[in-house]
DNA sequence: AATGAATGAGGGTTCATTCAT
DNA sequence: GATGAATGAACCCTCATTCAT
C-alpha cells in the first residue's frame, strides 16, 4: 500500500471513528453529516466519496462495531478464567468497547434497510453463532449450566441480558460505585432469582 | 366540566394519542408537528398551545406511556396468579402496551432534558419502587425469590431483564411461533442457566 | 374572499411572476428556488407550501403560460382583422406574452412529468384545438388557406412556424429593424418559397 | 502523429462523443462532469486537462456538431436530387444527425458566452451562407423558388423551419407512422398555405 | 381557542473544480 | 499526461416554530 491510499485509508479511519463517537452521544437521526465533517476534519463531500450517503456511513459504522464487539467476545473466551468471570466479561462489557451498541438506536437504523438486514442475519449465523457454542461448551463443562440447555435458548438469553444491561446504564450508575453490584447481577444471571440451593 | 372543556380535552388525548403511534413507528426524531397535526386532525398550532414545543409534547407522551405501563404492572399483580404467572406477564407484556416503550430511544429523548430526569427519578422512587416492592414480597411468600434477595437488586434485574427483553424482539421473533419460549425463558430468570435443582 | 386569502393569492400571484421571468432569462435548471425566493420578496419555504416542490411550481408555471398564449390567440381570432393579420399576430406574437415560451426548455422541463404529459395533451386537445379550428376556416373563407388543407396538418405546419419562430429571435434580431421581415415571413408562410402566382 | 499522441486523440474522441451523447439525452444542465468521465471512461481531470472547463467542453462539442450538421447539408445539395427532395432531407434531417442539435438548449449554452456567440457568427457568414445560397439557387433553378426570393429572407425561412421541425417531434411523432406527413409538411414550406394553383 | 400562512435554520446531497501523486 | 482523492459552494427540501386573523 502506498502513502497514497494509506492516507485515504486514514481519512477513512478518522470518518468512521468520528461519525460513531457522535452517533454514540446523541443517535443516528440527531448527528448531522457536517458534525462529522468537522469532527474528522474532512470535507462533507470526502464522506459522500467514501461511503455514498449518509445511509451508507450508518452502515459501515454498524458492521465496523459489530465485528469489534464479537472480536471482544473471542478474545475474552480465549482467555484463562472460569465461566462466571467470563460471562461476566462479556455481558458488561468492562472495555466499553459494547458500550458504543447503542441497542434500540441501531435496530431504529436498520430497521428500513434490508440490505443491512441480511448482513446481520449471516453475522449472527455465521459468527455470532460459533462464539455463543463455544461458551455454552464451557458453561456446561464447568457444571454452570444446565446440561439440558439448548443452544438457541442460551443465545437469546444471553443477547437478551447483553441488551438490557446496554439500555441500563443509568439505572446500574444509580448504584455504583458498589461495583459487587455486577458480580450480584451475574449471579442473578446464573443462578436466577432463586439462588444457589445450597 | 363542560361540553367546551371536553371538546378541548378531546382535542389534546387525540395529540397525545397520535403522537404516540408514530412515535412509536418511526421514533422521536423522525416523526414531525406536522405529522402529529396531520394524524390528530388538528392545527400545527393547537399543539403547540397544548405543550408548547415539541420537546413539551414528547415530554406529555413519555409520562403518560410510564404511567400506563405502571397501571398495567399493577393490575397484573392484583390478579390472582401464581409469581412465575405475573413476572411473565410483566416481562414480556403480552398486553403490548410497554410495547411502546421504545426503550433506547426514550433514553435518548430525556437524556438532555433535566426536569424530565427529575420527573422518571421520583416517579422511580414513589411509583415504581412500591409495585415492585410488591412483586418481590410475593415472589419470597411463594418461594420462588430467595429471601436474602435485595429489593434493590431485584428491582434492577426486573428493569435488566425487561430492557432486554423489549430490546430484542428481532430475536425473539426468529423463534417464534413456538411460543415456548417464553416460558422457556421466563424459567431461566428465576433458575438461571444452572436450572432448577431437583 | 376576505383579506387573508386576498393575500395569500397575491403571494402566489408574486411567486409564480417571479418564477416566469427568471426561467424565461436562464431557464428551469438555472434558476433556483432561492433566487426565486428573493425575487418574490418571500421565504423559501412559502414556496414549497404552495407549490409542493420545484418540479410544481415549474408544471404551474407551465400551465399559467399556456393559458396565458392561448387567451391572446384566441383574443387576436375575435378581432376585427383579416386571415394574414390574425396569422401574423399570432406567430409573432408582437405582445410578447408568448415569448416566455421557451420552447426546447419547456419540453425539457415537461419530458419527464407524466401528468404535466396529460394535461398538456387535454390541453392541446380540448383547447387549442378548437381555436385553430376557427383560425383554419377564416383563412378558407378569405381565400388564404386551401380548401383541401386538413385541419390536423394546418395545426402542425403552425405549431411548427411558431416554434420555429420562437427559436429564432438571434436570426431574426439580426435582419431587424427592417420591420418588413415579419410581412416577409408571413408572405412565405401563406404563399410557399414559390410565391404567390400572378 | 505517433502512437501516444493518437492514443491522447482518441482520449478526447470518446470524451466529445460521450459528452453529446449525454448532452443530446439531458440537456447540458443536467449532465455533469463526472458523468461524462465514467461514459468515456476516463478521470475528471482528463477532461479538464483537455477542455479548461465545463464550458469550454460544451463549446467544443457545440462547434463539432454544428460542424456535422453543415458537412451533413453539403453532402445532400451536392446529391443528384430534385429541389423539394433537398429541401425535404435537410429540414427533416431524416440521418438524425441533426436531431441532436438541441434548438433552445444550445442557445441556452450559448447565451452568456461572448466568444461562442462570435464563433457561430463567423460560421454562419462563412460556411452556412455558401450552403444556403447553393440551395437557392438550384431552387430557382427548378422554378420551384421565386426569382424575387432574397438569399437573406431565404435562409432566415430555412432556419425557422428546421428550429421548429427540430422543436415539433412529439407533435410530429402523433401523425406519424403516416409518413406522407414529411411530404405535405415539405409540400406547405413550397407552396404555403394557399397551395399549388393549377 | 384555533387556524392557515409564513419563516430562519439547518439537513442531505451534488457539482465543477483543484490538489497531490 | 493522467489519475484518485478532496473540496467550497450551492441546491432542493424539511423542520420546529411564530405571525396574523
Amino acid at each position: 500500500m502506498n502513502g497514497f491510499e494509506r492516507k485515504k485509508e486514514q481519512k477513512k479511519k478518522a470518518i468512521l471513528q468520528a461519525a460513531l463517537e457522535l452517533f454514540k452521544l446523541h443517535g443516528f437521526k440527531k448527528v448531522s453529516i457536517s458534525d462529522i465533517a468537522r469532527a474528522a476534519d474532512v470535507s462533507q463531500v470526502t464522506i459522500y466519496n467514501h461511503f455514498g450517503s449518509k445511509d451508507g456511513l450508518i452502515r459501515e459504522v454498524v458492521k465496523a462495531l459489530l465485528s469489534r464487539i464479537l472480536d471482544k467476545a473471542r478474545e475474552i473466551i480465549r482467555e484463562d478464567k472460569s465461566f462466571p468471570e467470563k460471562l461476566e466479561a462479556i455481558i458488561f462489557d468492562k472495555t466499553k468497547i459494547a458500550s458504543e451498541y447503542q441497542g434500540e438506536l441501531m435496530r431504529a437504523a436498520v430497521r428500513n434497510d434490508p440490505e443491512m438486514q441480511d448482513w446481520i442475519e449471516s453475522f449472527w449465523q455465521e459468527d455470532v453463532k460459533q462464539v455463543t457454542l463455544d461458551l455454552l461448551k464451557e458453561g456446561k463443562r464447568e457444571g454452570y449450566v444446565s446440561p439440558r440447555q439448548s443452544e438457541e435458548l442460551f443465545s437469546l438469553y444471553l443477547e437478551i441480558l447483553r441488551r438490557g444491561v446496554f439500555a441500563s446504564p443509568d439505572l446500574i450508575n444509580k448504584i455504583e460505585p458498589d461495583v459487587e453490584v455486577y458480580r450480584e447481577l451475574n449471579y442473578l444471571f446464573i443462578y436466577g432469582l432463586m439462588g444457589k440451593k445450597d
